[in-house]
DNA sequence: TATGAATGAGTCTTCATTCAT
DNA sequence: GATGAATGAAGACTCATTCAT
């Protein structure tokens, strides 16, 4: 006796984690592009397709897929860095790795203004959240490591590593932040601009 | 013998313009705090000890509080600008206007943050408000020019004023929201790091 | 010596009693234009050029304005009625009257609509407002009086004078009303409309 | 075993359709007695037993459902017309139909009230509602209809038939709308009353 | 007489979240 | 696992009205 027609024999179709990464995924792009403050609980789980409620069997709570995707948007950004960056031997090398950072960033505004732009509180690097914090010190570590790494070869040439570090993600946030956020702004050639931009920074990772 | 004007000790708190710079200032504090989306008119008066329709015999809207703490801050910054900012004789006085970029943001990281504040639909220079952007347009302005005049005044030295200046801005914007936004990060001494951070981009004003 | 210019000797510009009439005429404009409820009393102290609380010098509330203006109205109408009309011989003298009724109605839409198509709970004749109950009757009664004088000269003609007035002005206020809230319809000659419809219920009058 | 399904007494009232229509009965019922801008989303909602948003699952706007029973009540009346109203040989197959709008007008002044409340601004048949002056020219135009077939009938008994609908409809409206407005009104026996205005209005179809 | 200032109660509407099924 | 239905709390904003001056 065959059951009543039901859509696949044991998952439903897009059920269990796949399900999760969609609501992700629709969260991520409206995040992006309203702000966090500016998508319902019911725009994103009309984008994905189910009903309100539904995303609650998957996150406690609106802010715990905002918090998954800055986890991973740093995570995803750890992850290119290490890949693409190889023991620097020059300031061409940590140009290669700020230009990561900054075709994730305009790649993906979205993860970046999740990630960096985070809405909310000032003052206090959610405590609350320790996740959120710890993933984006990783990032920042192969930064920090590729410059000591430098420095350490090139032992006339620069030094503090850490105040550099900082001084160049700073450099490199503001325009990235600033692209994204100001699209309607005169610009200069963008692509020059980048490049420009990366190079000079990278340079600063040998400055005295 | 008239009695000596009795004044009510109760409501006579801060009437007319006051009043309206009362709610400024509270508007600011918290809008600084918790961002534009995270607080209510409710909290801005109850902040102001008034209740919440008196908002509106002094705004017509919260957006237009927003608007006005917008374009007073960035007037700020460019008063400030103008101010110290003199004829550029050498890369030294540009890192004088940068650091005054970077106190304001500092000491007002409240008003910094609204300035910055109006990134809503991702991207569109909100159209709507010319005079957020104009505002912002003309702090940007002055930091253009004396880079230009920089350049004028060493043909040899620089070129492309237009994208130096971007570079620059983003620089110093990339630093300020960094340590505005996390002040919980193990940064190296604030100083040295503001220090070296100004001269750097300073010093490419007059980059090739 | 003469006084430093006022506009009368004694009572200040528009003040006392002229004061009043002038709420009364913005307050006449706006509620025709707008309706009662889209009406408020800020629009209406903006409209006269003094602050709202002065309003309630002249009127204990914005209800006690609209009802002035009903009263007033009827009045009015029925000025026009008492002058206009004349010991009736035929219908056409009721035609005359009928003529005057919807002249008033059509020249003054606003004081037509606060007098007649009052908003607000239906299904009692506000009681709480007897004059207005009063004023409206006041006017019917003459056009129910010329009925029964001209029935009385043709003893013939017709009967039931009550009924026939009765049906009569709700004939005549049909029109009226739906002139003045539908003039987006595509009306036939207006003068025309008017002229046959106020024939043929003249005509009524002298119905058996 | 199974324990027969467990059906919660308390909140199985009336779900999906009924809801709308629950809704949509409490909201006639309070407009036609309270008008249009004398009644609150939160009454709608109290008159149905459920909170002020649930009105939200069923109707994007408060005037949705005001359109909504606009738009009903002169389908209603549409189509009791269209039943009850046959080809006219005589002024009393018209009777028959302005019989039927009276009757319709008393048995739902809600309905009636509600149909011919939509006079926002003063005029303006309200453009951006084409659905409200849709239905009401559609019940307009049968007795449009039915006059033009009489006169066609009967070439040299009447002419225009489009004043004369005009002229006839408006002699209806005024009694309906006044019978209703005004029940406490010293009216003549309402049955002969609307007998013999029917008959007189009808009577007109075929003047010339 | 007139008003600047203020407000409690109310408007419509949207939110994140939960319950019973 | 999923949902239809529902809601308390809150959102921005407007109202008629009343103080104290």
């Amino acid at each position: 006796m065959p059951e009543p027609s039901r859509r696949s024999p044991r998952k439903a179709k897009g059920a269990g984690p796949e399900r999760r990464e969609e609501i992700l995924a629709a969260a991520l792009r409206l995040f992006g592009q309203y702000g966090l403050y500016g998508v319902s609980t019911r725009q994103i789980a009309q984008a994905v397709g189910v009903s309100q409620p539904t995303l609650y069997a998957y996150f406690a709570s609106k802010d715990e897929i905002a918090t998954e995707l800055h986890v991973r948007a740093f995570r995803e950004l750890e992850g290119r860095l290490r890949t693409g960056a190889r023991d620097p031997e020059s300031p061409d090398d940590v140009a290669v790795a700020l230009r990561i950072y900054v075709d994730f960033g305009l790649e993906n505004p979205d993860a970046y203004r999740v990630a960096f732009m985070f809405e909310g509180q000032h003052g206090q690097d959610m405590p609350e959240h320790p996740d959120v914090s710890a993933s984006g010190h990783a990032a920042f570590g192969i930064l920090r490591h590729m410059i000591a790494e430098l420095q350490a070869r090139h032992p006339d040439g620069g030094r503090d590593p850490d105040g550099l570090a900082q001084s160049i993600w700073a450099g490199m946030h503001g325009l990235v932040s600033l692209l994204i956020a100001r699209p309607g702004f005169p610009w200069t050639d963008r692509e020059q601009l980048i490049d420009r931009h990366v190079r000079m920074l990278a340079d600063m990772a040998m400055a005295r």
